[in-house]
DNA sequence: GTTAGAGCTTCCAGTCGCTGTAAGGTCAAC
DNA sequence: GTTGACCTTACAGCGACTGGAAGCTCTAAC
């Protein structure tokens, strides 16, 4: 199995295979003898687990810091979890301030007349005018 | 008004206020005669007009797109309304791209007993195995 | 007057996780 | 034997900064 293929089994791309070996996150394929790298299926199993981890929002490091506990018997579960709920943290952190930031979008574009005039609440927002949401009647 | 002054009227640092100048997102600032960059109550209010738009997950490029509709009279307000309801739109898909993170991330770890044992369903999340979540009894 | 420290300047490298591009070797089909 | 698709390496670029080096300037203390 040469590297379009490994990427076709795993949904990365040759690229970023190469990267992941160049970088460390896991070993260096075997070479066939015309130079290709050749993927086994444990191979394949490590790249699907680096994508789903990626795929979770964990980094690189984390990723491959995950795989290496993955393959170690004497790992702590405690020892992932602790990582996981780092995680969840992150993005709990991220899930808020996209919710902050998506209510004053949507509320100074609901007041936005969209029309060709030159007149907006948006724009408001960001030069920093504070906005009055009340109807005058 | 120098430019660490400037920065900290505006909670940026002086190095991403010169970042932004050089960038083409303000235009140069003027100097004092040993060559410091100094800053108007003008300026001010562009750059804090860029950190709002930052804030509010716009790029750089369309930060800088918007402080031009914002000193341009002729601009409409509905070419601003379209830009903050494609941020709208990319907001939710994060929103809901994480939430998935998370749903699989905290039914994985709650699983998980995170103690001493290398028993772990979060890794075997991230190998693909399919987690049976139901209890024996 | 000099010296130390902070702050200003420019320029270049590094971060993260790829992605693009160039230049070259290899392989299968026609 | 030639095309075209694949493989290889190596280096540059993306976005939005951040860090660091090297040098000039200012201020305060001695």
């Amino acid at each position: 199995m040469n590297i379009s293929q490994a990427a076709a089994a795993t949904g990365l791309t040759s690229k970023t295979i190469r990267f992941y070996e160049q970088q460390g996150v896991i070993p260096p394929a075997a070479r066939s003898a015309n130079g290709y790298r050749i993927y086994s299926a444990e191979q394949l199993e490590s790249l699907r687990f680096i994508k789903r981890a990626r795929d979770l929002g964990f980094s690189l490091d984390e990723s491959r810091e995950l795989l290496q506990l993955s393959q170690d018997p004497s790992r702590t579960s405690a020892s992932v979890k602790q990582k996981a709920e780092l995680q969840i943290q992150r993005i709990d952190q991220q899930i808020e301030s996209l919710q902050q930031m998506r209510a004053i979008l949507e509320s100074a574009a609901r007041e936005c007349r969209g029309d060709d005039g030159a007149e907006c609440p948006i724009l408001d927002q960001l030069n920093g005018v504070t906005v009055d949401n009340e109807s005058p009647e």
